[in-house]
DNA sequence: TTTACCATGTAAAATGTTACATGATTAG
DNA sequence: CTAATCATGTAACATTTTACATGGTAAA
């Protein structure tokens, strides 16, 4: 259950709505390794979370604009430490443009250049994330801790890390294909070969 | 669907078994970015492909180890085609180590140790997953194509950099504390004071 | 006055994991 | 002979997103 550290989490910074946390996980959640997070489990985690004595309704405006504010119980610092204090476990990523360069191959040789496309469609990508998370670290507005810090110091380089090697790839791409670096199976050219059968089999049937 | 892109194309790579791919995609997964797939996505995605004309039954041992081995079919190469053709989406990363990180201040503070633990046991893993990546990168039994390889080239990189930041972020947390970066609303301080509210209203209840 | 934003909520669908059941083969 | 590995499958559960419904407020 991600989500409801996520709520604990943000909840910890200060008291906030389903909303608003919604603001944060959109404004900080990608640079920091939360993902996403839809209001459709927003509202009801934080509706279960109450039930359960984790957080509390801190006030709710019922005439106008409807904001309930929620705060943290006891139980519910608590249990945000006893979750901080659980070894974390090794992410599971599951990243569409590495499983593309890995099934490239085969499933798509030749063309190089639509491959350099999703390479510089990703590298702006990164370079927009960049600009937005140097944005938020010298506005002077977020809070920066001495651990908060490092770790945007660290998901910074990274992210200038990642942007260097998407060009790098580029760059390789540019010049003409080389032979793989190592084939004991030659499984690259069985490869082509059942491609070529598949599609003459098919053939076959019209 | 994710799974079912990776199950196209572990099969582009070769013929293969629902048991087979499973072991692919342990090998090879967690490194290119596939992440983990269960038996119980694996089967009956196989089925519902084999339904939809993706993929076909290439042999099925029916006595003793009954082991079916699928194939591509000319419909399966193009809708691998087809999906590699499409650009990849900005992965949505949820990595508990940075979650922590980031909600360690208010949650958990003081508490340096602790997170140097969790650091020390990433570094450990990222550690052997890169012995465990350049194995299989050396041991002149995989096939590695020129884009296979640049990318290996890129996540031996990546794991390396990591490693260095886990280290740097080890020696940071073995100095004393230092006061926050920014704090412009005076969030911190205020946080602990809200905790020692929650738990002082908790202990009236008793 | 209309567009953008603030604000909460639910139901259905998608996607996946865990746990179980079953049984053959191979290596120590 | 027994543990590990090979091999397939299902049902129950968990989690989360998508799409919808509803309505207030602020700025252009």
């Amino acid at each position: 259950m991600s989500v409801k550290h996520i709520l604990l989490g943000v909840l910890s910074w200060a008291p906030n709505s389903g909303y608003g946390i919604k603001s944060e996980v959109e404004y900080y959640g990608r640079e920091l390794g939360w993902g996403r997070v839809s209001f459709g489990s927003i509202y009801p985690q934080l509706k279960k979370l109450e039930h359960q004595g984790f957080i509390k309704t801190e006030s709710a405006e019922e005439d106008g604009r409807k904001t309930k504010i929620y705060e943290l119980t006891a139980k519910g610092w608590r249990e945000l430490s006893n979750w901080l204090e659980q070894p974390p476990v090794f992410p599971e990523v599951r990243d569409e443009l590495l499983m593309k360069l890995s099934f490239w191959d085969t499933g798509k040789p030749e063309d190089r250049e639509l491959l350099m496309d999703h390479l510089e469609l990703r590298r702006k990508e990164t370079k927009q994330m960049l600009h937005h998370f140097e944005q938020w670290s010298t506005n002077g507005y977020s809070a920066i801790s001495e651990i908060g810090g490092l770790e945007m110091d660290y998901l910074k380089d990274r992210l200038r890390f990642d942007m260097e090697w998407y060009e790098r790839m580029i760059r390789q791409l540019e010049r003409p294909p080389t032979s793989p670096r190592q084939d004991p199976r030659g499984l690259f050219k069985k490869a082509s070969q059942r491609k070529k059968h598949a599609f003459s089999e098919s053939k076959d049937m019209t």
